[in-house]
DNA sequence: CGATCTTGTCATACGGTGGTAACAATAAAC
DNA sequence: GTTTATTGTTACCACCGTATGACAAGATCG
């Protein structure tokens, strides 16, 4: 299973520290940085899976990053957990409405800060939490890499595995060439925009079993999209 | 925007009043029950977009129905918040990690509560919190590339398809030809103004099964304009 | 180091889509 | 009612986007 990322900000050292040991015990791996202007070039860079912001940092305020965060669209959906000072239930409604996912009331133990990481990203990304993924008949398992459909092993090459995966992550949106190319090969990659018909061609002969419906749609001028047949 | 339905498993008879009723005033569909037991048919029949949980209620447990509900492949994905006596630390950090997606401490208010059950849809359905168009009886998802039109799905081309989520995007507003070759072919294409009328054509034949009326209205000497019928 | 898998690119075939023109139908003008 | 302007409808064919198989370079593994 792949270490998710976590995107950790937060200005009082001593906390950062203790977090940064503790989510990385859990099998984490932690980004902090003590400064908001700081996290939003980090956010981009480190494409991390969940961000951990404290309310109050220096630089800019956290509701700012958070806002910051929603609107460039390289970060628009990593999900966001907000520590907030005890009692504010403005700031805390305001940080929901902002776009937070979650929030954590200082002082707040350690085990229940992982806790809620934990659940942010089972609901997110069921695959960084050890889960398994399920879209109509077929079940993929990152921990393991297998995929199997009615049952029966299917084999994949790397590429398309990484690809199935994140159709399966996000069943029913389109994505373009570029968005998957992004998501798959990794931001960056100098690819012809074409490979990526080559390798939804490679996942459709892989996944499927004689009899089977193709659950890869194409989308004419858009792109693909994976869902339930 | 269709109504998100919730469930609200609360056996407070007075908050569970007031609840429903400002959700009710939220734009949902709200059903509620004071009994455990009952929340699991209820949840397997009414399919809630999310469960408000009590933690303590009569008849089975709230950790207890968390746990069913996730057991329940049916019921499985519906997000659930809890609600949770003050400041028991390990009730919260149980609840979540038996599968609930956030949990809200009393006492809270009402408007918190709203807050937090509209975070949470957000993130998992993203459709119920606003990215679906909707004019008449018409929907257009733009994430999955989809039209329906009373439950029945629609198949448009991709230029139909934009120009229609142009429409919806702005109902009952007149454009131009001129307007709409901007607006849905790009600025600066060089095409001829008649050619709108080619496309507005397949897309009246496109959205049209059989007894439904025309939401194209054609502006004589104007150009076109998209309304519910 | 050799054998096998994997992967990115290309060439080609295929089918859908789109823009245009031509003609029919309809609404406005006189 | 006749004329004229505007829109509706259909057919056509070029073109663009997608599917597919082949291939060579690279990665992986023994």
């Amino acid at each position: 299973m792949p270490s998710p990322r976590l995107l950790l900000v937060e200005d009082d050292t001593s906390l950062a520290e203790l977090l940064q040991y503790r989510f990385e015990a859990e099998g984490y791996d932690v980004v902090a940085t003590p400064d908001g202007d700081e996290a939003l070039l980090l956010a981009n860079e480190q494409a991390p899976d969940l961000v951990i912001l404290d309310w109050m940092v220096e630089g800019t305020s956290g509701i700012e990053i958070c806002r910051r965060l929603r609107r460039d669209k390289e970060t628009a959906h990593v999900p966001i957990v907000m520590l907030t000072a005890r009692g504010n239930e403005d700031d805390r409604i305001r940080g929901l409405e902002t776009g937070a996912d979650d929030y954590v009331t200082k002082p707040f133990s350690p085990r229940e800060l992982i806790a809620r990481v934990g659940a942010v990203l089972r609901r997110v990304r069921p695959a960084l939490a050890g889960e398994m993924l399920e879209v109509g008949d077929i079940k993929l398992d990152a921990t393991s890499h297998r995929v199997t459909r009615r049952g029966q092993s299917l084999q994949l090459g790397p590429t398309e595995f990484r690809l199935l995966k994140f159709f399966m992550e996000h069943p029913g949106r389109v994505f373009s060439r570029g968005q998957l190319l992004d998501a798959v090969w990794g931001t960056g990659s100098d690819i012809e925009l074409r490979t990526v018909d080559v390798h939804i061609r490679r996942l459709r002969k892989g996944i499927t079993l004689d009899g089977s419906k193709d659950p890869v749609r194409t989308v004419r001028s858009a792109g693909y999209a994976f869902e339930s047949v």
